[in-house]
DNA sequence: GCTGGCATTATTGTCAACAATATTAGATCA
DNA sequence: TGATCTAATATTGTTGACAATAATGCCAGC
């Protein structure tokens, strides 16, 4: 695998996307430029373009001549997030099911037995299923083999899915029932059913939010709505 | 309407956008940063703050230290941009159905019966037809109301369908079948049907591609899969 | 005491020069 | 003649300073 060879401002994008996501520089924060140049080594030159690309991720949100401020999660716009990931996913696990050659399917066989053992071994401790599931769902994109399909699903869409995950502990709570659903989407990819994917997919996606939003009434998260 | 206040990277931007969709910047041609800049009077600052932008909806891929290059449109390409407009298009359709407000359904159908006494008129040229297709299905995304598919679909991926258009010449040659195909869907969305708004739509842009795969093959275009 | 306007400050937008990397041209050698 | 290494050139990446715009604080007037 190829090492470096990257920009300036690849690198400190790279880190920014990563403290939005895991919460160091908190929901509508403003950032300042030169204090960010400052904080990660670097000029105002690069900085500007890295946030030109988060920009662009919809991460931040920016307005000529005042700033730029990191997005606000909010309920709704969760819900219109799995609403896209229930067409795309399920599109393309149709398309996983048609074009995944016998060695992908193997090595997606694969990876859930290894999910199975892990949960037997935890026992309900689901952090690492929330990777795995990530990781499961990885894979059939890529298995689609529709380049665009694949950097819109695994590109920015993801990095929100992962921010609202970490943000508001979103990780799953019920394992068991979502490694049965996967084994389910896996059985039709490897028969080549893609008509059966698709459906399950979507049915999968469908109760991963329902859990959530059940979730999220619960906690009737506090730092939701408001206007600072 | 607000008018101005922007800046000159969104300006220029906009301007390149322009030249490469219409071709007059060629697909696979390199962009010379200090030329372009001259060119649109700016210097190199914001003329690179602009090219991130088209970077981030994929009108150019840039290589660290190496520069950015103009993509080229491929047949396979195509068909993974229909395959998701399919999919996506036909879920704004069924959300449209179910939350577009009676004002805009009616909107949207004087917008139909417009098109159909342009299609009396013109008696078949259809350069007008096809920027009525695109109004057509810009309001039944922006009917759907969910914002982040509003961009996914009104953004970045229509500036490539909009861009394949003008360089293979693919604007419709079967204007009353997409009228009447129009008529079908807006009927669904009036009777708030959003199951039939969604298939007739998806059929819709399945029709639509199945039309345009054929005439790409039939002028069996020589610019396509080369590499210089 | 509050509001409106003005001066000050801070922040963003833009520029031109410098540094680092890649590309090209030429020369040397097999 | 062809290939390979090297020097020259061009292009990209980065920086710090300057200009323009917005945010802040102060003062006067009601």
């Amino acid at each position: 695998m190829e090492v470096e060879a990257t920009t300036l401002a690849n690198k400190v994008c790279d880190r920014i996307v990563k403290d939005i996501i895991t919460g160091v520089i908190a929901q509508g924060q403003k950032l300042n430029e030169p204090e960010l140049a400052r904080t990660h080594g670097i000029s105002r030159g690069p900085l500007r373009e890295a946030m030109s690309r988060i920009e662009a991720m919809r991460l931040i949100t920016r307005v000529p001549n005042v700033g730029a401020r990191v997005v606000k999660l909010s309920y709704g716009e969760l819900l219109e997030i799995y609403q896209i990931r229930e067409t795309l996913e399920g599109l393309a696990a149709r398309l996983a099911a048609q074009t995944m050659s016998v060695d992908e399917k193997a090595e997606l066989r694969l990876l859930l037995t290894s999910h199975h053992k892990h949960i037997l071994d935890t026992q309900g401790r689901s952090y690492f299923q929330q990777e795995g599931d990530v990781d499961f769902h990885y894979r059939i994109v890529h298995g689609s083999k529709n380049q665009r399909l694949i950097d819109m699903l695994a590109g920015d869409l993801y990095q929100l899915v992962r921010m609202y995950r970490y943000q508001f502990s979103l990780s799953s709570n019920r394992p068991e029932q979502a490694l049965k659903e996967h084994d389910q989407i896996c059985s039709a990819i490897e028969e080549g059913d893609g008509e059966l994917a698709e459906w399950l997919m979507k049915r999968h996606i469908n109760n991963a939010r329902n859990n959530i939003m059940l979730r999220m009434q619960a906690q009737s998260d506090p730092q939701i709505g408001e206007t600072p």
